[in-house]
DNA sequence: AAAGATGCCTGTAAGC
DNA sequence: TGCTTACAGGCATCTT
């Protein structure tokens, strides 16, 4: 499941066969993503150049001449590099072919992804109202802790919440609140500047560490290569439930918080 | 206004 | 064994 570190191996990987390339052909087998795939967007992109592959949150950009397109992995979507002749699969809804010869398929099998087109995709309303990003300076312990006061919810919806800092999923979250020794469940505004510190640092070191590693793979994330990222086996908590806590031997409890599987360890996070 | 619930999907795993 | 059912989750959107 692409989180922020998986999006980020995924534009790492592709970027370079991406920039600077014609787009000769477009092919859309399936346009019924999460929104459906504009039916002009054949005609936007052939003959156009992608001038560069962005990031934002976990929406990436191809940016052409006048605008770009966005495209969201969502829970199951994977963007792959092909460079021989393998037949497109079961899934694989949408590939753009480069003068290059080179083939960016995407395939999702769940369909929760898109692809949108946005003249100006800063201003999209998708883009618009996010966040920061939780690698920028403009993330840090102060403005957690200046954002959080008077909030009733629990941590972690709160560090998942795209308003708050993107790129923040599930995985990750119970992840740094581990790292954090914060109880997920704690009222966002009841904790200290000082732990909002520490809290943004392993925030940001955990995502960090999972770029590294190209991402975490569970079921079925791969990289821009079709493989795997290794982070999975750094994960301390998350699908540890029952385990012994690496930091206290404490056996790790499993809770549901709107409806994602929380992991934590009752002794170390409070 | 804020917080919680819902729906979109299908592969995988568990249950009968 | 083969069917049915539950579950996974990002995130916009709806409801309370």
């Amino acid at each position: 499941m692409p989180e922020l570190p998986e999006v980020e191996t995924t534009r790492r990987g592709i970027a370079p066969h991406c920039q600077g390339q014609h787009i000769t052909r477009v092919t859309v087998r399936n346009g019924r993503l999460r929104w459906p795939v504009p039916d002009d967007l054949a005609a936007r992109l052939e003959g156009q150049i992608i001038k560069s592959v962005d990031r934002r949150a976990k929406y990436l950009f191809l940016h052409l001449e006048g605008g770009a397109v966005i495209v969201h992995l969502g829970m199951s979507g994977s963007l792959r590099v092909i460079t021989d002749d393998t037949p497109p699969l079961t899934h694989d809804h949408i590939e753009l072919e480069l003068q290059s010869g080179v083939i960016l398929r995407f395939n999702d099998p769940r369909r929760f992804g898109c692809w949108l087109w946005a003249d100006s995709p800063e201003s999209h309303p998708l883009i618009a109202s996010l966040g920061p990003e939780p690698l920028s300076a403009d993330f840090n312990g102060p403005m957690l802790f200046r954002l959080s006061r008077s909030k009733q919810s629990p941590v972690k919806s709160f560090i998942m919440d795209n308003h708050i800092v993107v790129g923040v999923g599930n995985i990750y979250a119970n992840e740094a609140l581990f790292k954090a020794g914060i109880h997920p469940k704690r009222k966002a505004g009841r904790i200290s500047l000082d732990r909002y510190h520490r809290l943004a640092e392993a925030i940001a070191e955990t995502l960090s560490a999972a770029i590294l590693m190209g991402g975490t793979t569970l079921r079925d994330f791969v990289n821009s290569d079709g493989k795997p990222g290794y982070f999975a086996q750094s994960l301390l908590v998350y699908g540890r439930a029952g385990e012994p806590c690496k930091e206290c031997g404490t056996a790790l409890k499993e809770i549901r918080m709107n409806n994602r599987s929380t992991v934590y360890c009752p002794r170390c996070q409070r």
